[in-house]
DNA sequence: CACGATGATAAACAATTGTTCAGCGTGGTC
DNA sequence: GACCACGCTGAACAATTGTTTATCATCGTG
């Protein structure tokens, strides 16, 4: 990433072909032929740009790292005017289509490197983990929530409703009819767990 | 060797070997010489028995699903006694520990199934969308808690808040430090989560 | 004892996959 | 023009993997 030359035509292609099919299927069920054929180039200079396929599956790993990890300071830096409202929490799945379009395979490889074993993914669900807790007690310290009896289990509850929608994104797709990482779906996912966040499931919570 | 029901045969084993295998390192990841050896076998009789990988596979797929099957009638029937309290909702991950060993693979293996694209999990996701749903319509018809504004989306929710446990159990470990699926880790979570579904996340609710 | 039936195996086969290697075309420079 | 650096490729290689085949051992039974 310091000074090669330019980024600019097979290399980055191959890139960003390996990173689109490493989200829809996985990095086992593709071939460096299919990421190759993909890219309109042949399977040698995908190893001459990357060494391996592993090579390769890093260089996706850290670019997409690296996409995140911009989206998250953006994400946590726009939450400084009004530090604290609603719209404070549930955000990561928000900024994902505030910031990528709507069919950036970002997210499904997000998905798949937060499943993953391996030190990436663990590093990465560490750091949301951090980032959930640090909001969850911003938000207690301004009296709009309270950070539980076991902060660090209620911040990942958090953290996990959040990442469902990344994870599970195909199965909710197919049960709900609408894509929960859309403009209308995520408008109804937002409204539920606000819903429950603020006042629970409801029901006959005090016999007044 | 002999004196057991016929179910630890050479033909058992190998199932039981390819389920905890693939639940550990998912199926892609896991050759038929891996599962014969693990079985004490030769990979031939890996085939013979299951006609191919794939053969095998749907039999884990299809062993798992009934395993699962049993133990959510039982686990839905146990509630007659007190239809609805408060453990009547995420009774999922307490259910598995309930009915299964504490190392079992099954609820490893269930979760990627969930996760994997496939009919099999399509299915099984679906079902658990009903029960959930069906489970909401209950404890609203009680008085215990609103289906809310839109009941799909909030089943949908509860749901996900509970597979996260399964799906994200490696990281949810590695975070919190204790299993969630242990009797340790399993307290701690569902205190939180029924705190959170009962009153929300706290604060000032209401500017009063 | 012979003898199938049963259950299991070793060895080979074919396809796939990651990777290497020798070389080709093209464009800039002397 | 000669040359050479560079981006790129086609074909081959080696290892792995799912699967097949031909064979072996064992055991109850006539």
């Amino acid at each position: 990433m310091h000074s090669l030359p330019d980024d600019r035509t097979a290399r980055a292609k191959i890139r960003d072909e390996a990173l689109r099919l490493f989200g829809e299927r996985g990095p086992d069920a593709v071939t460096v032929r299919d990421i190759a054929a993909a890219a309109g180039v042949s399977p040698a200079l995908v190893i001459r740009h990357y060494q391996s396929k592993d090579g390769l599956r890093q260089a996706v790993d850290e670019h997409v790292t690296a996409v995140f990890e911009a989206m998250l300071t953006r994400a946590v830096g726009t939450g400084d005017g009004d530090p604290l409202d609603q719209a404070a929490l549930p955000t990561l799945a928000e900024a994902m289509a505030e910031f990528l379009p709507a069919d950036s395979p970002i997210p499904s490889y997000l998905g798949r490197l937060l499943l993953a074993a391996g030190p990436v993914g663990t590093a990465l669900f560490r750091r949301l983990h951090e980032v959930s807790k640090d909001a969850l007690a911003a938000l207690a310290q301004a009296g709009a929530a309270d950070t539980g009896a076991d902060p660090d289990v209620r911040a990942a509850f958090l953290l996990v409703n959040d990442l469902a929608v990344l994870i599970l994104r195909p199965q909710l797709r197919e049960v709900l009819g609408v894509d929960p990482l859309s403009g209308d779906g995520m408008q109804r996912w937002a409204t539920e767990t606000l819903s429950v966040y603020r006042t629970g499931l409801g029901g006959n919570t005090d016999p007044t």
